[in-house]
DNA sequence: ATTCATTTTGTTATGTTATATCATTTTATT
DNA sequence: AATAAAATGATATAACATAACAAAATGAAT
């Protein structure tokens, strides 16, 4: 089965911290705020069109800093809209991964707002709006973060280096536990 | 839809070269059977039960070093067993997975068979039979190589360490072109 | 050897994720 | 306003996976 989706009576501001790893004072309103926003300019910029249902999944996407399934958005639309079919949303999901606003957690089935999509065009290979992402997923609370760190891209692109591969695309995913969640 | 199986026809001997990145000389009957010794050699430490069942699936993910789908095998079996059911097949599944004999690909929902399970209890942290395995999967041949990259290891060993992050389960598959498939 | 508990396999049904296809509507362009 | 292209709606189905319970095989203890 699914995961839970938070209680919305847990949630009605939509600002609750669903914590990106229990960071103490988060606004979640400011941080989907900023999200939208970057993705508003990414699509700007890019010629995407980022029409009222995208940006609306977009937005249900980012209710939590926990993967979600694509039913559990069908569900949230079905609630909004009445009859919604699995394309509509498959369809929305694959615009925003192609932007890079979007990722999709291969291990878990689901997906999750990426918060530098605007900012990381630098790691755009294809032009496309896709950049390599990497998440560290605990097991416990749910959330998963995508993390930069240069030695890691440093052994990816060495490893590919020594044995001629060339990648076209990643998918890094470390389960287990977070700081918080150890204690 | 399913990757298609390589020919039966093209492969009567079941030694036919399916390259883990074309490799000169690679003589797969050997490969298999090495695979499914160590197989044995693992089970029998481990008290691990190595069934006529859960062998004859390990031998037909060894077919090929191509990730295999469950209803492949599924099919596969079939054709030598009449009906068999999708539980049968991932339940085997299940076991080679947790004895480390197989690895499924997150990325691909696909199976393909560890050349190192029986090196490579070092590498088991929890005393199951599981370790780490990172891949990397060739868009045009289909091979998936399971990489073992010192660096890499120690890029998430580091990640996790600073970030307090305790891994539990690592999915890296790398997916692009082998080189031989870049000429 | 027989009983008993455990593990494995068989069987049926169903749950979960994703896509193919074609019709309709909306948007951008001429 | 006419046209082409893009997006969405709608129906059907494909592909992947598991729950639940029955039957059979295996291993251990008497």
């Amino acid at each position: 089965m699914r995961q839970n989706l938070e209680n919305p009576a847990e949630n009605s501001a939509e600002n609750r911290v669903e914590n990106p790893f229990a960071q103490p004072g988060h606004d979640h309103a400011s941080c989907v705020s900023a999200a939208l926003d970057g993705a508003e300019a990414v699509c700007a910029r890019r010629g995407g069109r980022l029409t009222p249902l995208r940006r609306r999944v977009l937005e249900l996407v980012w209710r939590s800093h926990r993967p979600v399934g694509a039913y559990d958005l069908l569900a949230l639309l079905q609630d909004e809209r009445g009859r919604v079919a699995p394309p509509t949303v498959y369809r929305a999901l694959d615009f925003l991964c192609a932007q890079g606003l979007v990722h999709r957690l291969d291990s878990l089935q689901a997906f999750i707002g990426c918060g530098h999509a605007n900012a990381s065009d630098d790691s755009d290979r294809d032009g496309d709006g896709q950049h390599p992402a990497h998440f560290l997923i605990c097991q416990d609370c749910g959330a998963a973060v995508e993390v930069r760190d240069g030695q890691l891209d440093g052994a990816i692109s060495h490893l590919a280096g020594r044995t001629g591969f060339a990648i076209a695309d990643e998918t890094v995913e470390l389960r287990g536990r977070c700081a918080d969640c150890q204690n």
